[in-house]
DNA sequence: TCAAGAAGATTGTCATACAATCTTTCAATA
DNA sequence: TATTGAAAGATTGTATGACAATCTTCTTGA
């Protein structure tokens, strides 16, 4: 064997959809945060059995994403302001280092990518499409994580800001929030494009800490 | 209600059992990296049915503590050099933060069984029992932890730590490890019991960048 | 109005089944 | 001899059905 790629087609699970899915409504807030979910009605929904709707259920709640109370079964969390800080903070920790180390080793090709989603979200924020925003942001995120260099901070960054995932797009959808993101997300994408390590950690400390603020407007707001 | 203290007493399910059985299974190298479980096995072994082990399956496989392949079921990680790396990259960004923070919060009592596991560890270093000297740190770090101020943080290094439990206990045998530790833990509680951020901070630093290099050594060593 | 208890719903767990896929074995072929 | 191919066996992915334990809701009696 010459080369060792990976040629495998992984097969499509009945687990690995039920993942995806759920995680996929989780994010857009089809669940009350707090609410039950009920495993016969789930199973029917997604037309699969209990006991692959419960493997995926225990995935989801490995990652945080729903809670298992014993004989309560599963529900979505509701998260605590306490909780959320608390994630910002150690999102900020990995963030900036990940921008940081970005800055330092982003080829030409993925530095234009990162460009081009820069471009789709200040097309984005111009209009009032709070979905297109979330995901263009999540683009350029994505972007960022996967040249940072080290595949576990992206995993676990993703796992937190998947954790938070409501607040952000709630946050995104408030008054001005798209306008000064744009000029954080820009000063990042300055700094990472000149290689200016030191700029792009303290942008990117801004911009998060910016994002928590408005994270915790919108969740007053709210209740 | 004047109080809602939980006194709800969780009641062990099997699912939980089984986890925690496995994970302590994993912990102490009870699985060769890379071997396969086989699900028929372990249901015997474990004494419980088909459906829950994979569900505590699961669980396992999102805190990545085994590897799940469709069609090929679950086998041990068989870590790289360069997972590793990232891992203890990953720690290194959170533990210095939380040794940090608990430095500048961290209360009297605390304090005090912050030094008794130091004194713990320090009798396990001068023994040759490797078990003792691996729970010992573990108990030093989890008071750190605890103290940090941030329960996600907490849970996040317990998840990376956990990844390389094997790699910690092969370098915690070498040769002279154990006293090193022991000086680099010292000067982290000095620093924490003096309320000396910076240094406490750097003293960590220098452990995790040592425990690295010693991990690396094991590595080397052991293929 | 409130408490006790009964009825119903939901979860935790198990046993069983079977098709799809992987692995191994072993013979046949080049 | 080395390689290919096919058959047999093992293992996983998924589903159905079942039932006790527990939680929730409703009813009834005080």
């Amino acid at each position: 064997m010459s080369q060792d790629i990976n040629l495998r087609v992984s097969p499509r699970t009945v687990q690995q959809e039920t993942v995806n899915t759920l995680r996929q409504a989780i994010f857009s807030g089809h669940f009350e945060p707090g609410s039950r979910l009920v495993e016969s009605q789930l199973c029917t929904q997604l037309g699969i059995s209990r006991p692959s709707l419960r493997e995926a259920l225990r995935s989801l709640a490995a990652e945080r994403l729903i809670d298992f109370v014993p004989n309560r079964g599963p529900s979505i969390p509701n998260l605590t302001w306490g909780e959320v800080t608390a994630i910002y903070e150690v999102r900020e920790m990995l963030e900036v280092n990940a921008v940081g180390q970005c800055s330092q080793r982003i080829s030409k090709e993925q530095l234009q990518k990162l460009k081009k989603s820069l471009v789709a979200f200040e097309e984005a924020a111009s209009r009032n499409d709070s979905l297109a925003r979330i995901t263009t942001t999540e683009d350029f995120y994505s972007i960022i994580l996967a040249n940072c260099g080290n595949p576990i901070l992206e995993e676990i960054h993703r796992g937190l800001v998947a954790r938070i995932s409501l607040f952000r797009s709630r946050s995104m959808s408030l008054e001005g929030r798209a306008i000064s993101s744009l000029a954080e997300m820009k000063a990042i994408y300055e700094a990472i494009a000149s290689g200016n390590e030191a700029a792009a950690k303290s942008a990117s400390r801004k911009h998060i800490l910016k994002a928590m603020a408005a994270a915790k407007k919108a969740m007053e707001a709210t209740g």
